[in-house]
DNA sequence: ATCTGTGAAGCACTTCACAGCG
DNA sequence: CGCTGTGAAGTGCTTCACAGAT
């Protein structure tokens, strides 16, 4: 079956709450509640869940652990993900530096850049490489997924060399519109993107004078 | 009228390739061109345009400039934005840092931190203020909006605060879902997120094997 | 001839509403 | 009775296809 990509979108919001009701120690939960804490309709969970199966229990609700367990198979979220990261500049390094992913099964490992004076530098145990030599490191050893953290002009060639390299899903922090071939899934995740559509929302509406605790 | 709101998430990625154009000098260009650039149908971006007037000039095209010019002005663009950061840990060091921002007209003018070693400090000419006082700082000097990197279990506090002092626009990368009241805008960037919902579409395919140039 | 702007058609996603199970 | 799972209805977005302007 084909599932939209919408739902796909959706799933990892009801693996992180129900990781926080697994934490509270709660054994259960219904379509209703995990709809409140999400700011989603219980009837959109259901319906995204019944295209993956029937996991809950009528008249009571969905087994937490069973149901994260069942997202995390789903999603692929059960095993270790690869990623490259090029670009080892200011943004880079802050990249490098995440703490984000590898509790979530996401590691970099290995990182590469075109600029003489950062290539053979150490950072957090990686060393960086050079970016004329990713096919053949990544031909050696394969990762998952690619970080795009280019000047905008040298990014579509990075991407480029990363499909070449048998990458099939790209994080792009780079401002450009990139092309990939089909099969290749592609993320922008510049934040200036959301702040430019955010502002069309702002722009009208007057800020508030504030009512501000005073000395 | 009610415009769709993936038309204004449309809206910015038309601004910068056109842009792009006019770096290049070019005066005029078709919703083809614009499309085949963007990877979008040149019907949607005829379509998303019209719902804000008339710009183009049928057999001709669009003038770059004066596209680019409106959709500034549509999307609030053609003014500075105020952002205030809270949260100087590593992840809000590295949005201090970055410097993808300003060229757009989004300046950070404030930042909080709650830890008594962080507060006073001086990151890139900014004084780190105790969270404690956004209320007062920010009925005094305004922002627009609010990026918050603090740990997720504070999350919805600071989120909360800034609503109270008339914040509208929130730019979240704490690993929480949110609830703000109608009318304030947030936008979640964790980059987590992007990648578990990719992996959905990388865990079935296998990695390719790479003919990779050899030595 | 070329390319826009736009109703109308088509497709995708969300919500409703209820049958059916625990 | 409570809550899931799901066809059917409803809503929103995209694409078509063409009239009309240059």
């Amino acid at each position: 079956m084909e599932i939209p990509p919408v739902v796909i979108d959706r799933l990892p919001l009801y693996t992180r709450a129900l990781s926080s009701l697994q934490t509270e120690g709660r054994d259960v939960v219904s379509s209703q509640e995990l709809g409140t804490r999400l700011g989603v309709t219980p009837a959109q969970i259901r319906k995204d869940l019944s295209y993956f199966g029937r996991f809950g229990k009528q008249g009571r609700g969905y087994n937490v652990q069973k149901l994260l367990d069942e997202l995390h198979r789903i999603l692929g979220l059960d095993r270790q993900w690869r990623m490259a990261l090029v670009g080892v500049g200011k943004l880079g390094r802050a990249i490098l530096g995440y703490e984000g992913f590898s509790p979530q099964g996401f590691r970099i490992v290995e990182a590469f850049d075109a600029s003489p004076d950062r290539i053979g530098q150490r950072i957090n145990s990686l060393i960086v490489k050079d970016t004329r030599d990713l096919e053949n490191v990544l031909s050696k050893a394969p990762v998952d997924v690619g970080i795009v953290a280019v000047p905008a002009e040298f990014a579509q060639d990075v991407i480029d060399t990363l499909v070449k390299c048998g990458v099939r899903g790209i994080l792009n922090y780079a401002p450009i519109a990139a092309h990939v071939p089909d099969g290749v899934h592609l993320k922008r995740i510049e934040p200036v993107l959301a702040l430019q559509s955010m502002t069309y929302y702002l722009k009208s509406s007057p800020r508030p004078t504030i009512t501000a605790a005073r000395g």
